[in-house]
DNA sequence: TATAAAGATTGTAATATTGCAATATTATAA
DNA sequence: TTATAATATTGCAATATTACAATCTTTATA
C-alpha cells in the first residue's frame, strides 16, 4: 500500500488529479504566474525569480510540462515556456460548473 | 530538504497551494463531486461509494476539511457533510483571472 | 446501563515528492 | 574545435502521502 489506487477512479478524476496536483505547488504556482506576467520565459528568468537551486527549477518546469499546463519551444540555447490555455480553460470550466451547481443549491444543508 | 520551501513563497501562493493539494486526489475529487451530487451526505455513503477502507475515506475527508473544503454538521451519530461555498468560489475566481489573461495576450510566444 | 452504529484516531508499511550537488547535454560564440 | 551559457538528468537524503487493520469515541437505542 501507499501508492494511490487510481485505477478505481474515473478517467476524468484521475487526469484532473495529476492536473491539479502539478499546480498544487507554491513553486510551481509562482511559474505559472510569473508565465502569465512576462507572457515568454527562458527558464534562467524563473531561476532568478524563485528561491531554488537549477535542477529544482527545471525538475517544477518538467512536471508542469508533464501535466500539460505548459509548453516549451526551443529558442538557441534558451527554451521559451507559455502556458497552455487549453488546460487552463479546462479547470476554469470544472471549477465554474461546480459553482453554477452551488448557487442552485444554496445551503441545502450545513 | 525533502520538504517544500513554503517560508519564501507569498502567503496567497501557499493557501492556494494547500487548497489545490487537497483536491489534487482522485478519492477527494470523487468526494467533492458526490458531495455536489447529493447535496447533503453522511459519511458512511462516502464509504459505499469509495473503492477505499472507511480509515482511508474519514483521512480525505479530514484533510479536506482542513484546507476548508468542506464543512461538516454532526447529525446524531452520522456527520453531515458539504462543500464551502466560499473556498470554491475563490478557485474559480482564480482560474477565471488567468483564462481572461491569456485570452488577452493571445499566443504571444509559443 | 449494555449494545450497536457511525466516525475518528493511531500506528505502520509502502510509495511519492522535494530539493540539491554533481554531472551531462546542447547550442552558440570565439 | 574549444570554451561558454542554458537547461536537463542522475542519484540521493529528507520528508510527505496513501492506505488500512486495529482500536477508540460518541451518540442512540434497547
Amino acid at each position: 500500500m501507499g501508492a494511490t489506487k487510481t485505477e478505481h477512479f474515473s478517467a476524468k478524476q484521475n487526469q484532473l488529479a495529476v492536473i491539479l496536483k502539478a499546480i498544487a505547488h507554491p513553486a510551481r504556482i509562482a511559474i505559472i504566474e510569473h508565465l502569465l506576467k512576462v507572457q515568454a520565459c527562458i527558464c534562467v528568468d524563473i531561476v532568478n525569480e524563485l528561491p531554488l537551486a537549477q535542477p529544482t527549477v527545471s525538475q517544477h518546469l518538467r512536471e508542469l510540462k508533464n501535466a500539460g499546463i505548459i509548453k516549451g519551444n526551443i529558442e538557441g540555447t534558451a527554451i521559451c515556456y507559455c502556458l497552455d490555455e487549453k488546460v487552463m480553460a479546462q479547470l476554469n470550466q470544472y471549477f465554474s460548473k461546480i459553482n453554477i451547481q452551488l448557487e442552485k443549491q444554496k445551503n441545502a444543508c450545513c
